[in-house]
DNA sequence: GGTTGCGGTTGATTCAGGTCAAGGAAGGGG
DNA sequence: CCCCTTCCTTGACCTGAATCAACCGCAACC
């Protein structure tokens, strides 16, 4: 379920050569022409702010999303359960693959800040790549590169510590910053500590008391949602140590 | 890496339409010349006998599978840990959706029991589907469908207990086995008990644990590895209920 | 027939991390 | 400014599941 068109800003020709997301975005590797089509469907809901709902679980698929600043998560809530997260999402990431092929979104999708979108419709996103091979070719890389994430995840989530977890944790966030152009030492968390555990299957307890563990060790200092990573050495190391018997060895 | 094409059999044509599976395969959907021109690219490796190894981890993306009999499973090799299995195929389902777009395989898939594959060539396949839009369909929504699942995995794996994961993983079987027009409630286990943990992120023993105290409770027999279900009801309640403050209430 | 090895079961023990509880810091609204 | 809420931290305690270990059944093989 998209926002309402009532509410979407006047359309303005979006230049995606001139975003910064360029070179890590959907329409990598567009022959000039072909972008222009590509940019003639991309529609811009207005901004969101920090709690509000860009895709509500259940809701009708429509169209693909993609990150153009700030960042969500997505949270799938089950039968009498709390709310998971099951995602979060940066600049230039692409929500809503999940929804392909299917009726209605898995799971929602929420601002954790003030957060710029670009909407692609699905249904012009196909027409287009049915003229395109190397949209087609983009589509299909970024939905196997989340399989191929979501079962990284599946692993860690099976057979790793909470220290593992939250180390593999930070060294996701640090990659995909540095892939941005950002810091991969510096940067700030834009969820709670409640989603972190979510996320990592851990309590927020446990979070809590993981970082500071990690601040003692000296391998990161994390003041409120700053995090700055001392020994990223370390951390690779912390994170790729087997153990015990039935998780490695 | 496909296997060696010197231990190929003869290219015997394949007549989808004949094929109990094709209800619920690829191909579904497609027109009769469609469907004609999608047997032509299939191929067929010689059967694995269990334990061969159809994918192997870090080999080159070639081809995806569809299991025509048997059942797979893919395991995913880390640094210094122990081999961790991702997923199970059963007949219907494909397997190497995650190496699209890549240049080599994130896992490796290895028999668990005599097994028959059709054998697709990516690159014959991509070919065909800029021709076919219900095909480019049909992979979008395999894609998206595996998507969804390893995200109701990764909820699984977070926060449910071991005998929530236990209950979930019969169900989910049992549902696999009903839509492919078997018993739902008697079924055989390709898989060991150490697979089973490793998949459901428990220690073996544990797995034996809660199938010897689902028999107690007069929820299910194991008998090695026959399963019958006997309370379907009692399996989904366990599956669904809510447990504690982190996971749920 | 004995041996070896694998898969599975069961028991005893341990411990990582969940739960409960209390309190502190920070931000927003009236 | 205070109040309220939300987020975070820290401590005490408890428990579910991992680990360690012994053992059984069975098939393959000499």
């Amino acid at each position: 379920m998209t926002l309402e068109s009532s509410r979407r800003q006047p359309a303005k020709a979006t230049r995606c050569e001139r975003c910064t997301l360029h070179a890590r975005c959907l329409p990598l590797g567009l022959e000039l022409d072909a972008l222009e089509s590509f940019e003639a469907i991309i529609q811009h809901p207005r901004p969101l702010k920090r709690g509000e709902v860009l895709v509500r679980q259940g809701g009708t698929f429509e169209s693909l999303f993609v990150v153009r600043s700030g960042s969500l998560k997505q949270s799938v809530a089950q039968e009498g359960q709390r709310d998971q997260v099951t995602h979060f999402y940066l600049p230039g990431e692409v929500v809503g693959l999940d929804g392909i092929g299917e009726d209605n979104c898995y799971g929602s999708v929420v601002a954790m800040e003030s957060t710029f979108v670009c909407e692609l419709p699905f249904h012009r996103l196909e027409d287009l790549a049915e003229q395109l091979p190397e949209l087609r070719g983009q589509l299909y890389r970024c939905m196997s590169r989340e399989l191929r994430n979501d079962q990284r995840m599946m692993c860690l989530l099976s057979g790793r510590t909470a220290d593992q977890r939250l180390a593999s944790f930070m060294l996701g966030l640090s990659e995909r910053f540095r892939l941005r152009g950002f810091s991969p030492y510096r940067f700030h968390l834009s969820m709670s500590r409640s989603d972190i555990g979510s996320y990592l299957g851990l309590a927020l307890e446990t979070v809590s008391r993981v970082l500071a563990r990690f601040q003692q060790q000296s391998l990161a200092t994390v003041a409120g949602r700053e995090l700055t990573i001392h020994d990223m050495e370390a951390l690779v190391a912390l994170a790729e140590e087997g153990v015990g018997r039935h998780s490695g060895g």
